[in-house]
DNA sequence: AAAATATGTGACGAAAACGTCACATATTGA
DNA sequence: TCAATATGTGACGTTTTCGTCACATATTTT
């Protein structure tokens, strides 16, 4: 379950806020003043700060600053509660490293979706799916290719095409094969069509375009690089 | 064992053709008419189909269109029986993905040559890389969508935008994350870009669009399926 | 209820993607 | 060397994609 730590001096709030997380399934903990909240932060590390800026004993830009510099906490993200009126210090707030604020007075419920929406942010860690050869790379679920290091933009169907080429590298596919991969069927009929791809394809790499082998007779390869 | 799938109406060439191709080692099942065959193609997903043309019930165009669209079933091979004149429905045939076709009358030797060749062909397949959420599915190799099995096209920036959408299931991703991993910024200007841009997604997802939620004051959510 | 704010949508024009054609060029085999 | 065959390429028109605007609708706040 994951927790939320509540650090706010007016105690009416602090039990609403409270009872909103916990009726959505949160574990809350809360703080009356800074000095408490600093303590329970690196004690406990919970997965989410609600910060109100306004505190008794150290107030919440100290907070900030400490939790930045302290590796057990300067990972947990914190929400701001301010005032109508302080922008400027939500500024502050946000350039020492808040990750989001709401202004008093506010509905629990927008708390809420603000927290759930930075709690499963901080928590997806969404797995590169790449493939590279040579000097090229495709990053499949961007849907991006680079070309030493350097994107370069391809249309849909060039992508699929240089990527089922660059997939099976040293291996030449023939017409046929590219058409129905591509296409989805095989027209048995000699347009140029795939052959103006292939040309488009080589400009837009440039000289690495020469990667793209003709195999008269066949269809295309794109050389194994060393 | 390999499995062939024979659909034909007139029973004594399918016995035929069956007995040849058991004897050659090959696991044979026989439909009589198109709607049989379609639901066993579906089901058993044999490894090549050979298909008669003039069938009762569904012909067998409208098969070939079948299996094209679905998943289950595009990348399955298909021998046209045709009978000698009808040179048109071969062309045809071929342009809705099937693979070759032999005319009546034929002697099952040669059948038996051309499946051996087919299958031996279409033995190499690349590891498929998909992603699956729901009724949703993305093959990010062949930057191809599904929708239950049956093939949607997305514009590059719609698969991007849904596909990082679904790999975050169930978790509100605000405007400004998907203007930064779609665009490549996020100018903070509000223009209406990504809104119409949901709207084609929906559009084009039909009912499964209520899949896409809105998160007022965040951004938007792709719903967890049960 | 009215105002303020956020999201939805149809329409439109610009740009990019795409397929095809005619012809150029290259390769092969006789 | 000369056909025959295969691939390369520029140009053109069509279709799709895309971003933006004005305005509609929905939700929240005052």
């Amino acid at each position: 379950m994951e927790s939320i730590l509540i650090i706010e001096d007016e105690v009416d709030i602090a039990k609403l806020v409270g009872f909103n997380f916990e009726r959505n399934g949160y574990l809350v903990d809360i703080a009356h003043d800074g000095r408490e909240g600093l303590k329970k932060i690196l004690e406990n590390q919970p997965d989410l700060v609600i910060l109100d800026l306004m505190l008794p004993e150290i107030d919440g830009y100290k907070i900030l600053k400490k939790m930045q510099r302290d590796t057990r906490s300067h990972s947990i993200p914190v929400i701001m509660l301010t005032a109508k009126s302080q922008i400027d210090d939500r500024l502050k707030g946000l350039e020492l490293g808040a990750d989001d604020y709401i202004t008093k007075p506010f509905s629990p419920k927008e708390l809420i979706l603000r927290a759930k929406a930075i709690l499963k942010r901080n928590r997806v860690t969404p797995v590169a799916e790449d493939f590279s050869l040579g000097p090229f790379r495709f990053d499949k679920n961007a849907l991006a290719f680079f070309i030493n290091h350097e994107a370069l933009s391809l249309s849909l169907i060039e992508f699929r095409l240089f990527l089922f080429l660059c997939q099976r590298a040293g291996q030449s596919q023939d017409r046929n094969d590219l058409l129905k991969f591509v296409w989805g069927y095989s027209d048995e009929i000699h347009s140029r069509t795939l052959d103006t791809h292939m040309k488009r394809l080589r400009k837009k790499l440039g000289k690495e375009g020469s990667f793209i082998e003709t195999i008269r007779g066949i269809g295309y390869r794109v050389r194994q690089p060393e």
